[in-house]
DNA sequence: CTTACGGCCTGGGTGC
DNA sequence: TGCACCCAGGCCGTAA
């Protein structure tokens, strides 16, 4: 499931080998995943790769830009769930799913594959200007604090939600949304309007660390995910919340729980992030940083979906 | 305007 | 052996 880290992770394998290629030839199999294929089919041979970049989880092939303005052409294309780009030898075996392959004037092949074809590909005549990316919120490894308050603060909206929300944050997916969450210590469900200020730049500082982190490990291989030399990453062995239900929470030993938060499986640790947050009464201390597992938590067992409640819908106000 | 929710795309895995 | 069904994530339309 490729978010930001992995597609950063492929952009880079791909803007290492792909700037200076020329596409030779096009050759499509299924196509409904493409917006426009006679278009690629009829414009991209002959054209030279300029530049590989990540756009949120997009990819950006820019072509043929000997000027570097975003005028020049350019190859759109978003991974989905399973979609893989990997620059390859044209002799190595063609696996299940290949829709595209690019043949390059270095005798390589980039071919596309996509288990679901959830992923999407377009190209793009006079570049990304108008083709519905603008649309898409701030890089979440760019945007300042200040940035970043703006867009949530005061919002009714559940945290994760907005996380998720690409027109506010592009990039974050649903397996670093949780990661996030959980190094933030912050419940899924809680509306970021219930959210102080400090909680909010924590959250900035979970979601730089997290994503940092996910791209120094070349991302998080799940399921399909690999880069674009194949290889997989292994951010996946950092998971700390996501796809553990019932395992221990790596900061207290509770069992990590899993709630469907804005339509998403979210898995979270009811200790470390609970959904209500003290009211501040106590000024003075703060709010203690390390969850102490002092009490014994109930023997494992099944949590019964146990979603706890949230302040949500608690103040209601007219 | 903002938020919530259901449905759709596709095919692998699971359980009967 | 076969088959129905669930589920994954992003996006869009609709409802409140």
């Amino acid at each position: 499931m490729p978010e930001l880290p992995e597609v950063e992770t492929v952009a880079r394998g791909l803007q290492a080998a792909l700037p200076g290629r020329r596409i030779l030839n096009v050759r499509l199999s299924k196509t409904d995943f493409i917006a426009n294929p006679a278009e690629i089919e009829r414009c991209l041979p002959g054209s030279r790769v300029s530049r590989v970049r990540r756009y949120g989880k997009f990819l950006v092939l820019d072509l043929d830009s000997s000027t570097a303005t975003s005028q020049s052409p350019a190859l759109l294309i978003h991974l989905g769930m399973t979609g893989r780009l990997i620059l390859c030898r044209p002799e190595a075996p063609v696996a299940p799913h290949t829709h595209v392959f690019f043949a390059l004037d270095d005798g390589r092949e980039l071919r596309y594959t996509d288990i679901r074809r959830f992923g999407s590909m377009q190209f793009l005549p006079r570049g990304v200007n108008g083709s519905g990316l603008e649309k898409l919120g701030v890089d979440p490894l760019e945007v300042s604090e200040l940035a970043f308050l703006s867009r949530l603060r005061g919002r009714r909206a559940r945290i994760k939600a907005l996380l998720l929300d690409q027109g506010v944050l592009r990039g974050i997916g649903n397996i670093y949304a949780d990661e996030i969450l959980w190094r933030a210590r912050i419940h899924p469900m809680c509306l970021a309007a219930n959210l102080k200020q400090d909680e909010l730049l924590c959250l900035h500082r979970a979601m730089r660390d997290v994503l940092n982190e996910a791209i120094r490990l070349r991302g998080s291989s799940i399921s399909d995910y690999v880069d674009a030399e194949g290889l997989p990453g292994t951010f996946q062995l950092r998971h700390r919340v996501y796809g553990r239900e019932g395992k221990k929470c790596f900061s207290c030993g509770t069992p990590i729980r899993r709630a469907v938060v804005a339509g998403r499986s979210s898995y979270f640790c009811p200790r470390c992030q609970p959904a209500l947050r003290a009211p501040a009464r106590s000024r003075g201390k703060s709010r203690e940083l390390s969850a102490p597992p002092k009490n014994q938590n109930r023997p494992k067992q099944h949590e019964h979906d146990g979603v706890p409640k949230p302040g949500g819908r608690a103040h209601a106000r007219p």
